[in-house]
DNA sequence: AAAAACATGACAACTACTGGCATGATTAAA
DNA sequence: TTTAATCATGCCAGTAGTTGTCATGTTTTT
């Protein structure tokens, strides 16, 4: 076997080993100590984070965490990572921001002159447009943790009432439009509430919890679930339409007629239609609501609060 | 000098070539052309896709695009890297879809069995949770090209009036809430218009363009000056200051007082008004607006109509 | 047919690697 | 204090791998 295999494959040995000795490598390899040491030398020469404790009980250990193989990245993959760190650059917080930084700066040092300026290049025509967020999120890594560890946790919270306290199991942690939340089962009201991770002021860890919960692609399926569902029917003018056809949650439903108007004819749940209220406010006269009588009350009481606040007076 | 490092010179040298010849190499290297010969054969047999043309004129050609260097991530790294990826699933296209799945499988077959477990565990923990994106962007990278080679476009764009051409030099291309956007200067109006790439419906590309326009950092920042600048100064309850404070272009401007309520009173441009005025309809009373009358008036209509649309009869 | 290129084999000279042995240093346990 | 376990390093001879040269083929273009 050639020597670069071999120091490969001690390369990787030795990484999964918190401490060994030059004897074990020599009987899982059947080479001989003496080579082994010579092996370590030169893995060290290669830059691989390895020290020595003298004397006995003594051995080697890998400083940084495991390493992978080697491997070739073509320049276009190079730049396809960047760019995918890119789209994180304006998470305030995220749970791998160390781990990026080094991952970067490997790469890019890697990269020719060239490749370099494409990189530069391709940073300055492409952006992922976000604002901006001013909110820290110094837990959020340590939440993360305590998910996929599976275990419970005790939190102080900012809620609406104040500061609380909480015993809860998260789910997961995800990421909207620059914030981050948790959904966790809240042992005191036995059911999955969603947390701002920004909002949690400190966690205690707990017990680990073997009880199986949701896990979070199924908690946000269900959220999707029409508890209660209702009809909705809209009618839509053409800017109607272009409006609903940008609209994240509604682009599926709406139909388009042959003159260019179309219509919203579909089942949703009743607790979306808060959340799309102030959707058919904007629209105005471009989308006429059929159905339900909910909405339409929703609309004209909030109407009403507005006209009752800024009465006619000029 | 070492065969491993000799290889890998000889690797990044006809990686940056199209078409190359063994004497090349030799002559380069001060090496014997037989032994170039081993070295490609050593390559080939390394996964290099590299094929040999015979006969005069022949020669070798490398298939893949440039290599970088061999690299050592640490599992963490590699696990950042696909943390970064998965923030981007949810792009219905994306410039670099091919790449990003090239690079993810290089990685994730390189990992070990327990790595791997950890990143699939991670993905199910953690998520970007963004409205799935129905809309195609089949000339996504077409037009993120043309932008980079500086050059400038004939386009058919899908309008609120039809279908128009328009001659325009692209300054960028940024995603925002799932869709992509081209801010481009069109010549016929002289000036920067911003277009959004699923609604090209076609390019045509023309002649490269000397001109220096500013560039996509610098068009985002003039976007946020105040060409008509307007005071706005809105008193908060404490659920309009929880509310504002979610919001991100009004975060970082609500004032809190001791008591927990807040208010407003900054300087923004006339134009976001249109863009506020939901946010203030859904607050209803937890947001007083003492200026703008414009906003008021805005407001103060668009519930007029609503109220007309729906007139009380029941 | 000649020239230019890849492909492959044989072999001797050269270089690098390996294992064994020796010696020394350091540390912990007996 | 001694002993055993461990890393560190040097030397050397035997082995294994690499290199250059030469030879022979093949393919393709001029």
């Amino acid at each position: 076997m050639s020597k670069a295999k071999r120091l490969l494959d001690i390369l990787l040995f030795v990484s999964t080993k918190k401490k060994f000795t030059a004897q074990e490598v020599a009987d899982e390899f059947n080479i001989s100590i003496r080579t082994v040491h010579r092996y370590i030398l030169d893995l060290s020469d290669m830059g691989l984070p390895i020290y020595a404790e003298q004397g006995r009980n003594g051995g080697y250990t890998v400083l940084s965490s495991r390493l992978l193989p080697p491997i070739l990245f073509t320049e276009d993959e190079a730049v396809s990572i960047f760019f995918a760190f890119q789209s994180l650059h304006y998470y305030r917080d995220l749970p791998f921001n160390t781990e990026i930084k080094s991952a970067s700066q490997k790469l890019y040092s890697s990269l020719q002159e060239e490749a370099k300026r494409k990189v530069d290049k391709l940073q300055s025509y492409i952006a992922f447009w976000n604002p901006k967020r001013a909110i820290e999120t110094p837990l959020l890594k340590a939440v993360l943790e305590v998910a996929i560890e599976n275990k419970n946790l005790h939190i102080h919270y900012e809620s609406k009432s104040g500061t609380t306290t909480k015993h809860i199991h998260p789910i997961g942690v995800y990421a909207h439009d620059g914030l981050w939340y948790m959904p966790a089962f809240d042992f005191t009201k036995q059911k999955i509430l969603l947390f701002r991770v920004d909002r949690i002021i400190s966690i205690i860890k707990s017990e680990e919890n073997k009880e199986v919960f949701v896990n979070l692609k199924e908690w946000f399926s269900s959220t999707y679930e029409h508890k209660q569902p209702i009809r909705l029917h809209v009618r839509l003018s053409r800017e109607g339409v272009r409006q609903c056809k940008s609209e994240p949650n509604l682009e599926d439903l709406v139909v388009i007629k042959e003159d260019g108007t179309g219509f919203i004819d579909s089942i949703i749940d009743k607790g979306e239609l808060n959340f799309i209220s102030p959707l058919f406010y904007r629209l105005g006269m471009h989308a006429q609501i059929v159905e339900p009588k909910e909405l339409v009350d929703i609309l004209r009481q909030q109407a009403k609060d507005i006209l009752s606040m800024y009465p006619e007076n000029d």
